[in-house]
DNA sequence: ATTAGCAGTCATGCCGGTAGAGTGCTAAAA
DNA sequence: TTTTAGCACTCTACCGGCATGACTGCTAAT
């Protein structure tokens, strides 16, 4: 509950004040409807009357942490009030130790596959953030290479397969002009390996001189498939919970269903998160400028993985009226999981390169 | 334009009939609402009047091919309407040479790489078809071992990477309890490659013998990896276009939009074309009986690939009031594409197995 | 500072009336 | 027998008015 470091100047709120916005954004993300002062007495306990709570109302929507649909409605959060409320007064968002080891659990009854993990991934947070979930694969940094492997197809075709250091196997086909016999092909393969075994696959450029014409292009295959920080392929991200999160109020609107579901198809906002360090859990309200579109929806993103090594992004998407708490402490528990998990997959075996 | 044996008997229409029926889907489809006998009459050039329109209108709507909102709104062609004018009256669904030039363009611009051309497949067919467009991977029915690797990792984790026949590559790790070397790890493999080089994985059985217990579990893993029959795994679907066909105007409604996105999601309807044959096109209109949910959308779809060696399903899902023309054009043609590109890719490969 | 009470505001839902679109029918024409 | 003109009929969509109910905002008393 100590005060987050991120928090821009803002005005200070007397404890009642607090107790009252910290009620209507927890009644509001429940029931959907603007909360009215009658509600909010009956609810917290603070022994004061509704006037009363209409005065406060009216002083914190002055402060800008809520509005009003109409005059005759009750009181909804501005993203102002979201922000104050994740930042000063959700207190514990630590999941219960039940909750985690069921997770847990999931995790460990799955396949040794980071498919696997990354779909588990998705459902867990969709499920517990009742939001539409993301999870890309993880982003090798600076991969090194493990085993090159060329193969003859067809009279003009090679197959080029490679393992990169952590396990990520890659292929690409290669067209050639003339034949290369599978021989040869494997002393290339061979070759590459010995001199790149467990390198930067940016410095086998350097230590390989003298190359073929052939031996260029897959070199430059190599590099390609190293990098493909192009874009991050779109089939390597997995998601979940789309309809689930289609089924709340706010997207009864048509124009509200559709950006979340673009949204979620091209999820570019993920770039938001990616420079972030791992381990840090980010909370975006209302597309908070930044994505205008988005205005309706909030995302609690995060990094996993390896600093330096291999990170990947995830978290969930859902409407403003986002069960922050929940959402938060999953989206941190699962991405510190994941982290663990790639770093036990993927770092012990490069740490071994050091031997 | 002949008969299709596909057909169940169906009542004889009057030419005339033919065309109102034609002219009335048609303009259904362009406009999205119900089409008044004045409009028919000003459209196609059929020289009678509005009146005799109606009185033909009224006899397709005994006959079961149309339907009324309304008793004053025009009319709109029922589910047995769109199949007759599928089955009977569409004419010419063969794409323009000059639209397939630029779709073969695209193909051979692109990567050697099937997730390239899945990606691309579904991207065309959800523009030309107007409607969304899913894509699955090809399948290998038997696979051929190409080529096996294993690879030390930590001490208790051995990464298992296979190529089969046509270029497919899996992974998957593997816990040991004792830790075994790379040498030995080598030893294996090679063991295996020699023996059961382009053999069906599921003939290692037979012709290994004598396995130690890791040896055991590298088979088992490796006949796990080439079925993978369990279930199309979700991850393997490309897809395209689905918030363009969310502007229909049919999706409006928020449940018609929720069974299309789930249905997109989780695309079980694929599995109706999985045993049809290579080369056919299956037209399902307004879920047709199977998927009661689906009652406002069709689907066009069609498997690609080359049979018994390496087949995938494609298609596209719309609304009922979709172009069927362009829809059964586009994805023949692109099926058709696809299987020339899996027969060029995989098949001369396994070919040469019998040299 | 708090509160009771009341006037004021606005969304929602219901009713009735109108306009417009398109059919179904009938009786005459071809 | 088929086609057609014409008209009555039906139903939706739209609009304005009106009552209802939920809250707020304000004021004056505590």
């Amino acid at each position: 509950m100590t005060a987050n470091p991120i928090v821009v100047t803002q005005p200070e709120l007397t404890p009642r004040q607090q107790k009252i916005l910290g009620l209507i954004v927890q009644a509001y993300i429940n029931t959907a409807t603007p909360v009215s002062s009658k509600f909010i007495q009956e609810m917290g306990d603070l022994g004061v009357s509704s006037a009363t709570i209409r005065n406060e109302m009216a002083t914190l929507e002055a402060l800008g942490f809520l509005t009003h649909p109409h005059t005759s409605a009750g009181r909804v959060p501005t993203d102002k009030g979201y922000r104050y409320f994740v930042e000063k007064l959700i207190g514990d968002v630590e999941l219960p130790q039940a909750e985690r080891n069921m997770i847990r659990h999931q995790f460990h009854q799955a396949k040794l596959e980071m498919s696997q993990w990354m779909q588990l991934a998705a459902a867990i947070l969709a499920r517990s953030a009742r939001s539409a979930a993301l999870v890309t694969a993880p982003k090798l940094e600076n991969p090194r290479l493990r085993h090159l492997e060329l193969l003859s197809t067809q009279s003009q075709l090679v197959l080029l397969v490679v393992v990169f250091q952590g396990g990520i196997v890659r292929q690409r086909y290669i067209t050639v002009k003339e034949p290369i016999t599978q021989s040869t092909l494997s002393q290339i393969a061979a070759k590459f390996n010995s001199v790149g075994h467990n390198l930067e696959v940016a410095s086998l450029k350097t230590k390989l001189t003298d190359l073929s014409e052939f031996e260029e292009e897959v070199l430059n295959v190599l590099i390609e498939l190293a990098s493909e920080a192009d874009d991050l392929p779109l089939n390597e991200i997995y998601r979940d919970g789309l309809t689930e999160v289609l089924q709340e109020p706010e997207f009864v609107s048509r124009d509200e269903a559709n950006t979340l579901v673009s949204a979620f198809e091209q999820p570019a906002f993920l770039n938001k998160v990616i420079n972030a360090p791992v381990g840090t859990v980010q909370v975006v309200i209302g597309g908070e400028g930044q994505w205008r579109e988005l205005s309706a929806c909030s995302m609690v993103l995060a990094r996993y993985g390896v600093e330096g090594f291999a990170t990947g992004a995830l978290g969930v998407l859902g409407p403003t009226r986002m069960p922050y708490g929940r959402a938060i402490g999953t989206v941190r528990y699962v991405a510190d999981l994941m982290s663990d998990l790639v770093s036990e997959l993927y770092v012990d075996d490069a740490a071994s390169v050091d031997n």
